[in-house]
DNA sequence: TCCTTTATTGATAGTGATTCTCATTATTAT
DNA sequence: ATAATAATGAGAATCACTATCAATAAAGGA
């Protein structure tokens, strides 16, 4: 029987499976997260030692463009990498001083609406074709909000 | 008369006004748009030839700080800077081939009242101090529906 | 205006993430 | 198994941005 789903149709898309491709894939579905580049580098070594930090980008670069994996950059200079779950659609809350980054999915009915609603129109107004946006908000963490006066 | 209220209160907050500040605001304020670092230092170099690169960086790191500008990331590697303009507040459509951005401010109202309430949320939530957010739309500009198949 | 204090600047070296190059290796189809 | 070639790893190269530091120039007072 064939892997599940969710790993992807390489062969139909005209990629290889290989190894490294295999290990990083278990990897961004293991490690849920918002995940830079250089932690899959070290989680992936552990079960696949050889591996090259090019790797690692082509291949992340690979899942993005075939959909498994989504790519964002929250500012600090860093890509940060999450699974492309199954599961509800989500924003991030990203905080200014620490960096840390949460999922919130709270209005989403709401904001589904007005998305599709401001979508058409850019398309219309701008002749755009848009198919991904992002909703982040930045501020201040609990913990840091303290430290940073 | 004291120059335009635009230019800030650098005296008030303890910066001095330099010719280099004056040329980059100047630079900021005419050529709207989303100007990487590199767009202003081969602009101000025109009415101030002596100017260095790291001097940008740190001018519109301070604009930042003040207010004065705004700075974004939409991918592709640098950072953007757009003078805060007193006009309405918008949001950006980028072209993921070409990275052309452009503004929009559609829906706003509804927008304005689903991100309070967001934050308001968020806020109760998980007790993050929300002082902005980045809603930003990615697709395909016109000219480049037809170039990428 | 001249002087003192010190914020600011420009040149340049340094940093860190990501990409490129290319010889070697591993997959896939036959 | 063999051939064709996609994928990999090592390391060099890029490139945006930051840190360092001696020289310069605002600002405020005499
Ligand atoms: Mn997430
Ligand atoms: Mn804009
Ligand atoms: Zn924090
Ligand atoms: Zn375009």
């Amino acid at each position: 029987m064939p892997g599940p789903r969710w790993r992807g149709n390489f062969k139909e898309r005209g990629h290889r499976m290989t190894g490294p491709r295999d290990a990083i894939l278990d990897v961004v579905n293991k490690k849920q997260g918002h995940l830079t580049a250089d932690d899959i580098f070290f989680e992936v070594r552990k079960s696949y030692p050889g591996i090259g930090i090019a790797t690692i980008y082509r291949t992340l670069d690979l899942f993005v463009r075939m959909g498994l994996v989504n790519k964002f950059d929250f500012g600090g200079g860093k890509s940060r990498y999450e699974f492309t779950s199954k599961e509800k659609h989500h924003h991030h809350l990203v905080c200014k001083n620490c960096g840390r980054v949460v999922d919130y999915d709270s209005f989403l009915d709401e904001e589904t609406e007005l998305i599709k609603k401001i979508e058409a129109e850019l398309n219309r107004k701008h002749d755009f074709k848009i198919d991904s946006h992002q909703l982040d908000f930045y501020g201040l963490c609990k913990s840091c909000q303290r430290e940073v006066k």
